[in-house]
RNA sequence: GUGAUUGUAGCUCAGCUGGUUAGAGCGCUGGUUUGUGGAUCCAGAGGUCGCCGGUUCGAAACCGGUCUUUCACCCCA
């Protein structure tokens, strides 16, 4: 037998003590804030039948979706006239599953298969991984987590406010100062593109206004130019990209001339001004939150609400988004049910989080206590100590072998672990544990009762 | 999907235009101390040079392919 290498398929990762204790953090402080709010925790499984995932996301999506192969002889069913038909053909007789690509279709399916079921408005959170066959970049991993949280079976807008508020209490949990909350309605941008008489279009048209910042008002021209939008629409959109406003209520009074005869714009306008209102009768500001008119996102089903989260000052891209669609589950045949819901990418967040260095002092998950011992004799004595210590609440180990004092010690330094408790013959004779503090270097001979108390004191003040 | 980029010891990296036994620092193991870790000193172990093939008397180095890393574009968390 040949030794083989180690390896994991590209675009994943492993995580290691050190950023598990890390990842739960993140883990621990966004689902604080979903239960707060009132949502309840749903799990899916990693696999959806690829009917269920395939035509949610575009032609770009399906690409990214990781196909599973069938089990046992997945070839029976393709003979060499089909094989030769190409991969479209071949595929679906080979492949019936798939790896989920996100949360959300995930969950519509859950709701259409458990409707009768569930109280509405139901609110849901979920926090798994998903999986795209992406090329792995910064901040873009094949293998990454989602937090998500959504309503469903209610158009109150409600439900957005609380969303910007969910968002403002996580990042500040988090000590995130330097934030952009981007918040946008799809209605509006419908207006927009109705206004400048591109009905239709305004995927296309967000698709190219995304790359102002980056390429420049001429280079997005030319790119609308491609995109097949007449010099007349481009005229007419020119005063909203040159609008200089930097806040909200002015921009609101802008738009609501600009669209004033586009009557889906006005709405997206009102349910805006709605949200906003909500926001202050929950005792919020609208610090970080930042209306943008152009921002679109992605995933064509938004029908209200859009959000987008960029942390300033990070070369990684946004860590959460969501928005509103009116007919998610229209698809697997229940229709009338609106939905709202957003997402922290967990995996972004950390690199975030990690870049800024605000990650809190992860001592809490160590062990605070570890014996070392000399002998058989005292090895056995230290098993009762161990329990006692144990149920005491105080997290202890025992160095398994009976090896040298001095190993012993080095894995416990090695550890982090902050006491060491000697056992020898001495201590076995007068009934006391030696006990080291790793830290201090200091060291007692105390009764085990005074190092239970010794060792709660110590974390009760930390 | 397009265009770049990376791969040498557990880790971070040297290795000149191809030339004998592939190096350093850190870490690791042992000793200095058969009852005390993080310091010093001493010794030692660890490498099919990502993988496959080619050129050559000779390849870690050159060429082709492949996998992987990182990055930009596309798109997205």
């Amino acid at each position: 037998m040949s030794k083989q290498k180690p390896g994991i398929p590209k675009g994943m990762r492993d995580f290691g003590p050190k950023e598990m204790a890390r990842r739960n953090y993140i883990f621990n402080t966004i689902q604080a804030t979903f239960k707060l709010f009132g949502y309840q925790q749903l799990e899916t499984p990693t696999m959806e039948n690829l009917s269920t995932l395939t035509g949610k996301y575009g032609d770009e999506g399906d690409q990214l979706l990781f196909k599973v192969l069938n089990s046992g002889a997945f070839l029976k069913k393709v003979d060499t006239e089909t094989f030769k038909a190409g991969e479209n053909k071949v595929l679906p007789k080979i492949s019936e599953k798939g790896l989920r690509y996100d949360l959300t279709v995930p969950f519509a399916r859950y709701v259409v298969m458990n409707q009768n079921e569930i109280t509405y408005p139901f609110k849901r959170f979920q926090m798994q991984p998903v999986w795209r066959a992406d090329r792995p970049q910064k901040g873009r991993y094949r293998e990454f987590y989602q937090c998500d949280a959504d309503v469903v079976g209610t158009d109150s807008l409600i439900c957005e406010t609380e969303i910007l508020c969910m968002i403002k209490r996580v990042f500040s949990d988090f000590k995130l100062t330097d934030y952009d909350i981007k918040i946008n309605n799809r209605k509006i941008l419908t207006g927009i593109a109705e206004v400048i008489g591109a009905s239709g279009k305004e995927a296309d048209l967000c698709v190219a206004i995304d790359k102002l910042d980056k390429i420049g008002w001429e280079k997005v021209k030319v790119e609308l130019i491609e995109r097949d939008f007449s010099e007349d629409a481009i005229d007419k959109l020119s005063p909203i990209l040159s609008q200089n406003e930097h806040n909200n209520a002015g921009w609101l009074l802008f738009l609501k001339k600009y669209l004033a005869e586009s009557e889906i714009g006005l709405k997206g306008i009102s349910e805006l001004e709605e949200v906003f209102s909500y926001l202050a009768k929950m005792g919020e500001n609208q610090n970080h939150v930042v209306f943008d008119p152009v921002l679109a996102r992605g995933l064509s089903y938004y029908t209200g609400a859009i959000f987008e989260v960029k942390v300033n000052g990070v070369g990684i891209g946004s860590v959460s988004g969501g928005g509103r669609y009116d007919d998610l589950t229209g698809v697997f045949g229940l229709n009338g049910v609106s939905g709202v819901g957003f997402s922290f990418g967990v995996d972004r967040l950390y690199d975030v989080l990690e870049e800024l260095d605000i990650f809190p002092d992860d001592e809490v998950e160590r062990t605070q206590i570890m014996l070392a011992y000399f002998g058989e004799e005292e090895k056995e004595a230290c098993l009762g100590i161990l329990a006692t210590l144990r149920k005491a609440g105080i997290a202890a180990e025992i160095y398994p072998d009976l090896v040298k004092i001095k190993k012993q010690f080095n894995y416990a330094g090695k550890k982090g672990i902050p006491y060491v408790g000697v056992l020898g013959s001495d201590e076995l004779e007068n009934n006391t544990i030696s006990l080291k503090n790793m830290i201090s270097g200091e060291q007692e001979s105390l009764s085990l009762e005074d190092i239970v108390e010794k060792i709660k004191q110590a974390y009760k003040t930390a």
